[in-house]
DNA sequence: GTACAGATTGAG
DNA sequence: TCAATCTGTACT
């Protein structure tokens, strides 16, 4: 059952902490459907939070999509060369979303589905382990870029989610946010990240 | 117009 | 520990 907009319009730490069990679908234009549980999530709350682009209440053609009401796509390239799959949560106008930051990859026995990952990427057996557990990998790992951007995952053919298993509270950890020590101890401290305890494909740091 | 740094990753 | 790689953003 795909989830609907009052999933994502709850406060955003809740958010956050909902994602995790919850399945990513993703349909090619060949049919095939690539499926991942979201495993590690974190929360970007502007305008408060110094973390997070809308920092302010900056508005720009990059960040546009964080002020979407929730359940929208917020992707943007960091580095370079990665690309970072945001969900906006919330009313519209506050810029407030959650980075998906790993996912564990579900994969169909049936031997058609196997040849598509492994048309997607070469050498897969022994490379899914370790092939979505990090932002920038599950983006190429599921086809997500700057096409993306705007997409409702609401109504989305291309990419929704659906409902997948209930987390227990004392199987998620809440921990620091990674990679934003420039938004000084304060925000660097707030332990907006979480994901589920034990799980082998949340991104090492 | 130009400089610069980043919500990462994987190699050494 | 460090380079890859490139665009949005800020500043001249």
């Amino acid at each position: 059952m795909r989830l609907k907009r009052s999933f994502y319009t709850q406060p955003t730490l809740k958010v956050a902490k909902n994602l995790l069990g919850q399945i990513i679908c993703r349909r090619f234009g060949n049919g095939r459907i690539l499926r991942g549980k979201i495993v590690e999530t974190e929360a970007y709350i502007g305008p408060n939070d110094k973390a997070s682009h809308a920092i302010g209440g900056r508005m720009t053609k990059r960040n546009l999509a964080e002020f979407l009401i929730g359940g929208h796509i917020y992707i943007y390239l960091v580095y370079g060369m990665y690309w970072q799959f945001n969900i906006s949560t919330s009313k519209k106008g506050k810029p407030e979303c959650v980075l998906i930051r790993a996912i564990e990859p579900i994969i169909e026995k049936s031997p058609k589905s196997e040849f598509l990952i492994s048309k997607q990427i070469p050498n897969h057996k022994s490379q899914i382990p370790k092939l979505t557990n990090g932002p920038g990998k599950l983006c190429r790992y599921l086809g997500l870029d700057k096409s993306f951007y705007g997409e409702d995952l609401v109504r989305s053919e291309k990419i929704w989610l659906e409902k997948g298993e209930k987390v227990r509270s004392k199987n998620i950890i809440a921990a620091k946010r990674i990679g934003i020590d420039y938004a000084g101890k304060y925000w660097a401290s707030r332990k907006w990240r979480f994901y589920i305890k034990g799980n082998k494909w949340v991104s090492k740091k």
